[in-house]
DNA sequence: GAAATAGTGTCTGTTAGACATTATTTC
DNA sequence: GAAATAATGTCTAACAGACACTATTTC
């Protein structure tokens, strides 16, 4: 095959599309600017030939793409789905002790085939004008409401057949939204939304040899559960104290499991890192395996570019911060250590927490500079 | 706008294709089993219901999918792109020297429009019943011959106007192939194909604040140089000494240099981190910013996982393996620090290098065990 | 005063950086 | 013996883990 991009030499280019169907493929103007930004922040540049080169059949650049032929080789839907992480915890039976926190994600009740009644991610279609970040902004807003967050692209998943239906490849996001009272819109499916506390935890390790390579396999369990789900937008739209502290009601609590399998194969040179889903109970497409790598890659983050912080309010104790990280890393913390390591990120304020049934403490902000260097 | 996913409810659905156009668009049997891996390693396990429960319109999973019409929305074309990565070394004048080594980049001229006679990336497009890894992957083979390697998804390009002619996102990959001879493949296009030594260096560095916010600026100097590229496959396949090194010719070189800007902004709460091409000179498309990606994920990965072990031929020094890390890196390392970290991650061999000029330095292999546990 | 958290001090073992020293081969 | 690299030793500063201890508020 030839190494030509989007010439769709070797998939057959010659049966033109009714132009009725492209109108939403743009053109952008090209004299002199190559693949620009659009909208976002500014243009990229370039200095190529302002199209005075003649191909091989004689044409200039104009010429070529005003001849250009999409071509009606099959392509694929791509959507954008979305982790959304929150940390948020439970109002505690006991007065004095604090709240435990834990890790959320959003998700939708599936109201149609296929995966009708599972559970799935939110997403949608990236359109012909926008960008994939675009799209997963706008279902963000669209989902949550919130629109100034940590937004980043996490994987492209493209397995034949995840999607029955067609063909659809999948570009998931992870957003991560502060504790504070977290307003589910009231779109036309907000009643199917709803957070799942999340674990997501070893669960076995193995290793086989395999002439002259290795296997290493581990095997995760991811369990989501989330009350009062499907008591409709009341439950999604309560939102938290200011404190992010919410009640729970463990009537009607739904559990979701997936057992994720991690293989890491290593034979001579080659070297693969695959996601398998080996058991799914309530998650709708390979969204196990999306939430999957957007834990792994938020702790990840956590642990080398503190990107919890992005998960706090205003003013947060050291307490709070260490929880959220403690919820998201899913281990314990010493907290001299913890402090030690967290200061240079945060700046004191003269405030402090009051009538809490023991000492207050001292609020912190984000500090301006000291954080959010992502190398 | 809705959360469903697929249902392309937003963007019309209800005209449908011509059936000839869907050929290629795969339904697979999903009574009982969801997103399948297809070919590769196994099925993901799914536990969901076979299929009786009805939607609201009162059809089974199996009634759906038979209606199921895919809408004649705008579809993008996704293509795989690859950075593949090597390290190679040149012939030293001095006999008694070590030759330096330097980290190159595989990339094509482009024979037509757009960007005529631009560098681009080799890449493909995706087809209709292949992942974009094995799109990836079979773009590699057809490329460099080569076949187990590293590789490994690093992000999706999806701005507007990124290719004049059409919609296209493209699925960038990295891969890593050792310094061995490399055989790039006799295609309709390999006359056209080159190794280009790479240098992207810091170029300067700003800090902006405004209302609440920061934003942190980075400018990066992509610069890319070939030798004797254009003579033909010859150069392409000459390929490279058991020990990683080849002759150079000064006398026609290339250069290709860009301007990366990385932006992180970060204002109250929000966050993002673009990448923007400030300046370009002889790479297609956003194909600067796609080996700026790279080369960042690859030093990232080779500081924190020991990637550069990959690089390596079935043996090696203590020292080759240093330059390798020094090439990727763009930076001296200690001797003594760096081989207190290498010893866990290889294994001694009985073998001595000979007749360098100097001391013989013991060969090396790999560890069997001890690395590429990417956390 | 009991219960709880807030906040600090300090010991210790590990590790990265820096530099110095010795060893060995080829020509 | 000169030139080069190979290989190891050791001092130090920084840092993470571990644990103990003091402080302060609310009820």
């Amino acid at each position: 095959m030839t190494q030509e991009r989007a010439e769709g030499s070797s998939l057959g280019k010659e049966n033109g599309l009714d132009p009725e169907k492209r109108n939403g493929a743009e053109k952008p103007d090209h004299s002199g600017n190559g693949s620009g930004k659009s909208g976002r922040s500014g243009e990229d540049a370039d200095k190529r030939s302002p199209g005075t080169a003649r191909d091989a059949d004689g044409r200039t650049e104009e010429e070529f793409l005003a001849a250009y032929d999409v071509g009606d080789y099959e392509r694929p839907s791509v959507a954008a789905d979305m982790v959304i992480f929150t940390v948020a915890g439970d109002k505690e039976a006991n007065y004095r002790k604090l709240p435990k926190r834990s890790l959320r994600v959003l998700l939708i009740r599936r109201g149609g085939h296929p995966y009708l009644g599972s559970w799935a991610l939110p997403g949608g279609f990236v359109r012909p004008n926008e960008t994939a970040d675009q799209a997963a902004a706008r279902e963000l807003r669209e989902e949550t409401g919130v629109d100034r967050v940590y937004l980043e692209q996490l994987h492209t998943f493209s397995d034949v057949g995840r999607d029955p239906r067609t063909w659809v490849m999948s570009c998931a996001y992870m957003a991560l939204v502060d504790s504070r009272g977290l307003d589910v819109r009231a779109g036309d499916d907000a009643d199917r939304a709803a957070w799942f506390e999340l674990t997501y935890r070893l669960q076995g390790d193995s290793r086989e040899r395999l002439g002259g390579g290795v296997v290493h396999t581990r095997r995760y369990e991811l369990r989501l559960t989330s009350f009062g789900a499907g008591s409709g937008e009341a439950e999604a739209r309560r939102g938290n104290g200011a404190d992010g502290t919410e009640s729970t009601d463990e009537a009607d609590a739904i559990e979701l499991t997936a057992i994720v399998e991690r293989r890491l194969t290593r034979t001579n040179g080659a070297s693969t890192d695959e996601y398998r889903i080996a058991d799914n109970d309530g998650l709708a497409f390979d969204h196990a395996k999306m939430i999957a790598m957007a834990i792994e890659r938020l702790r990840m983050r956590v642990e080398r570019d503190e990107l919890a912080l992005h998960l706090m309010p205003e003013r947060f104790t050291l307490t709070q911060l260490q929880q959220v990280y403690e919820a998201i890393l899913d281990r314990e913390l010493l907290k001299a250590a913890f402090r030690r390591k967290a200061e240079p990120l945060v700046e004191k304020t003269d405030e402090y927490t009051e009538h809490a049934g023991h000492r207050p403490s001292r609020l912190y902000r984000r500090s301006r500079e000291e954080w959010g260097d992502y190398r």
